[in-house]
DNA sequence: TCAATGGTAGACCGTATTGTCTACCTCGCT
DNA sequence: AGCGAGGTAGACAATACGGTCTACCATTGA
């Protein structure tokens, strides 16, 4: 649907980190990652224990590179389809709503990490903040210059987890998307004339 | 701190129940559900195994139980501290300011469950849904009375939802929070005077 | 040709997981 | 007096966990 790690055809001719790092990508995100055991890892991901601790350290080290990957899929996505809608702010809802409604959409791989080990892994915040900052950053680019933009830029970052979240447990992502659409409204008009 | 929860003086005195619910409480909010087994728990409270089992028939009644206990607490928290800071918008960010900064936030432990287990537990989905709504309409008390008073609550309290996330992954709660502010002035700021 | 690299296959280890069970003891209520 | 509910203490079971290890095989580049 929505990038091409789900392709599942040519998975099998793979070397085998790439093989595992999909699979671990559609285990960690759709089941979670403490849920995911390193058997079930390597079972799915048609290689041996013995491959699987030649290409990752530990499960940490996996997971470090999950996220890793991750980050890089979903900023290329996101980027390219905020391009694809347009470019400007009206681009923002239009490309959030075809993640959203995306059937295997299961919320912020960071957002779930970082519940998941933000304590325990500290790492995983490191990336969770970089990824958040470059997504600010994206949304940066598609401000009009003010020299309020940067600003803006982080407050609709904060709105667009916001409905992340909400996307993730409403059964339908129109909420989540009106609300948020709502909230890009009125803080890009409240910008440019202030009370 | 900020909630009756953490005493730790009386709790040898409590019955059995109650012990196993503020450890649950500790352990679950603090390090995560999944790291959390019922063996770490059980010894905590100082009950037996037996006991544990005749209080909850198994550990997912146990995080239902939690997150009930969690709703009760946080909802009767949070209105009391927004009436304390003066019962109107204003008090919004001084109060979820009291929150970021405590020692031991942890993030919302509903959106922390969702990410855990989510897709496991769909009771759990039901419970955060409850959660927010009624968080919502929290605020939605605390709006003045236009008629878009409701939306206005749902839109806050996404991006409520986003603060908290990035409270979260932030050294410390400032961003989180003047970020929040932001918005809450141009939401409600809009809706008084749109375009 | 031959050695290194990296794959396959899977036994094995110690520990942690959730949950059950027996046996006994201590209350409060009738 | 005695009964039952619910506590203590902890063995036990079956499985899952992350991780190591031996032994063998295939490809490839010097």
């Amino acid at each position: 649907m929505w990038m091409r790690i789900q392709d599942n055809g040519n998975r099998k001719a793979l070397p085998p980190r790439e093989r595992i790092l999909l699979t671990a990508h559609d285990l960690f995100y759709r089941e979670g990652i403490r849920a995911t055991g390193v058997d079930r890892l390597i079972a799915k991901s048609s290689v041996t224990k013995r491959t699987f601790y030649r290409q990752f350290a530990s499960k940490n080290d996996l997971i470090l590179a999950f996220l890793e990957f991750r980050h890089e899929n979903w900023m290329a996505w996101f980027v390219t389809r905020l391009e694809a809608h347009g470019g400007d702010i009206h681009a923002l809802c239009p490309t959030l709503s075809e993640w959203f409604s995306s059937p295997d959409f299961r919320g912020c791989a960071f957002i779930n990490s970082l519940s998941e080990l933000g304590g325990a892994l500290p790492e995983v915040v490191k990336i969770t903040k970089r990824h958040k900052e470059e997504m600010s950053e994206a949304i940066e680019r598609i401000l009009p210059n003010t020299q309020r933009r940067k600003q803006t830029a982080l407050s609709l970052a904060l709105a667009i987890d916001g409905a992340i979240v909400r996307a993730q447990f409403d059964e339908s992502p129109g909420m989540a998307l009106s609300l948020l659409s709502s909230l890009v409204l009125s803080a890009t008009t409240v910008s440019k004339k202030p009370h």
